[in-house]
DNA sequence: CAGCTAGAAA
DNA sequence: AGAAATTCTAGCTG
């Protein structure tokens, strides 16, 4: 119509020209409700989900903000039939509501009966619901009120829970007072989840997300479960606990492999919680253990499956999710937005960058060409090893080399994803690896050392994926990864994001052989990075080694 | 009680 | 669609 960066399509793919000047302003309207699924170079597409509309419709955007927004920079005009579905999807949150009713608990009320209607004769509800109280309300047993969430999702009517919550046992929690505030977004993101009740922020890393965590206690003042991933950054919890509220080390306990503390506030791993023995899982306990008034997710995007089941009986507690990146590659987002709650808050990364609370970053792949008999191996290697093959060619370790010598003032972390390889590189680097194999001493040691300055180079497995506060490092080296993990590529560029004490810039390479399936695999590991407006610059491994060096005969 | 190892799970 | 890696428990040792 007017020339503008956008295709709407009737497919529901929205394709983005990323060359026009307005691309960048369109980025930002159709993030909040379209998913990026490819970006090569010319242009990028994204797709319509019900899921991510109902985000958006959540967060409080009508339908008519998003019809506005794709009419508004769309180049043709766009089809009708698309704009109904749009406007239709996001009308269907929220039509259904939980509500606590005060003679009759927990009940669902249909602002539109014939919905209601719909859903109870569904199979799929049996036994959540009970007595029919009156045309647009029926009774919910109060222990199905996850489950009912879920199902009615599946069913594409998703539930606004306004059942409310219980205030769980009452303990102290302040934010400390000595010279800080929490930033903007922080607070944007703490009053966006306290209002919406439960649900999830999303916020890069590197932006401090347990500080976020922090304030919600603090708004909540109540006692406090909080799920991490491993041991180690339970601890970087505690420690960011104790230095930034009131909170005590006596008040925290550590519910790990290592220890089993139930203080006020605990920290517990996803791990000990779905360990089992006999088949029966043996640290439920500790859900029951304390009247809980907020449990908060850390990573949410990795959470077990059986956390999620365990999450379904915790309606009544506050729950909060933190990640960076939303998508699951398992395909279970429905499942956070039904049982911990939708987005409650979110912020494109580059815009947090350009209020300089993460520092930028540089995002560069390298690719090396395999040598002759690299090739010849790969050609005979079956499809299931072909990966390992490209990805731990022996042709990496002098580019990996060259990359470091690039940064002589900077601290470097290597990230791979085969341990072999790291060996390889940690000998011929002449640095440590930290992998899952490293006692939780031996981390604490290294990263102490590397946090110090003492260490400048660090070589880490999957480990790595995870939350490590490293703020030193600000150069990244990936030489491999796990098939084309998207949150991946994101947990690993966060590790070089803390923002640097004179503003300097974060360096982030990715290391890949060139005509394997090692590049296919870069490229969907980049996915997420480019939606948050991370672009790869690809450059020729010889150019990183310099000129050869003259032969000598 | 710290440190190590094997074995299971997802 | 599959393989690798991680992290837990439990049992042993000095």
């Amino acid at each position: 119509m007017n020339g503008g960066p956008l295709i709407v399509q009737s497919d529901k793919t929205l394709l983005l020209e990323v060359d026009h000047p307005d691309a960048q302003a369109c980025r930002m309207a159709i993030a909040p409700f379209a998913e990026l699924e490819r970006s090569p170079e010319h242009v990028h597409t994204y797709r319509l989900t019900p899921l991510g509309l109902w985000n958006s419709r959540a967060a409080g955007h009508d339908a008519e903000s998003v019809v506005d927004a794709l009419i508004k920079f769309s180049r043709y005009p766009v089809p009708h039939a698309l704009l109904v579905d749009v406007a239709e999807t996001m009308d269907r949150y929220g039509r259904l509501q939980l509500l606590n009713d005060p003679v009759h608990g927990l009940v669902l009320r249909g602002l539109d009966k014939i919905v209601l209607l719909e859903v109870s004769k569904s199979k799929k509800l049996a036994g959540m619901l009970g007595a029919r109280l009156d045309d647009e309300t029926i009774a919910v047993h109060g222990s199905e009120r996850g489950r009912l969430k879920q199902a009615l999702l599946k069913l594409g009517w998703p539930a606004e829970d306004l059942a409310g919550y219980v205030d769980g046992e009452a303990h102290s929690i302040d934010l400390a007072e000595d010279g800080w505030t929490l930033r903007s977004y922080q607070q944007e993101a703490v009053d966006g989840f306290w209002a919406g009740g439960s649900g999830v922020v999303v916020l890069p890393c590197g932006a401090g997300k347990t500080l976020v965590g922090a304030a919600a206690m603090a708004t909540a003042k109540a006692t406090t479960l909080i799920l991490v991933t491993n041991t180690v950054a339970g601890r970087q919890w505690k420690r960011e606990l104790i230095a930034r509220t009131s909170l005590t080390e006596e008040e925290i306990g550590e519910y790990s492999g290592e220890r089993k503390e139930i203080r006020p506030v605990t920290i517990a791993t996803y791990q000990v919680l779905t360990s089992r023995r006999g088949g029966t899982f043996t640290h439920l306990d500790l859900f029951g253990a304390r009247d809980w008034g907020l449990v908060i997710y850390d990573e949410v995007h990795l959470l077990p499956a059986p956390i999620f089941r365990f999450t379904a009986d915790l309606q009544a507690r506050r729950r909060l999710g933190l990640t960076a990146t939303l998508v699951r590659e398992d395909g279970r987002e429905g499942d956070v937005f039904s049982l911990i709650g939708p987005k409650r808050y979110d912020a494109p990364w580059k815009d947090i960058e350009a209020q300089g609370w993460i520092a930028p970053a540089e995002c560069v792949e390298v690719r090396v060409t395999l040598t002759e008999a690299e090739r010849m191996t790969y050609a005979v290697t079956d499809s299931e090893e072909r990966y390992k093959v490209a990805a731990t060619a022996r042709t990496k370790l002098p580019v990996v080399k060259a990359l470091i010598d690039r940064h002589p003032d900077e601290q470097v972390l290597v990230i791979g994803g085969f341990l072999d390889q790291l060996h390889t590189l940690g000998e011929y680097l002449d640095a440590p690896i930290v992998e899952g194999s490293t006692t939780n001493k031996e981390r604490e040691r290294l990263f102490d050392a590397f946090r110090s300055g003492e260490l400048r180079t660090l070589v880490l497995s999957k480990v790595g994926n995870f939350s490590i506060d490293l703020p030193e490092a600000a150069v990244a080296i990936q030489v491999s990864g796990t098939f084309g993990s998207r949150q991946e590529e994101a947990q690993r560029l966060g590790r070089v994001l803390r923002p640097k004490g004179d503003g300097r810039q974060a360096h982030f390479y990715t290391v890949v052989s060139r005509d394997t399936i090692d590049t296919e695999y870069a490229a969907h590991r980049q996915r997420f990075l480019a939606e948050q407006g991370y672009a790869y610059t690809i450059v020729d491994a010889d150019d990183v080694l310099g000129p050869p060096l003259p032969q000598v005969d």
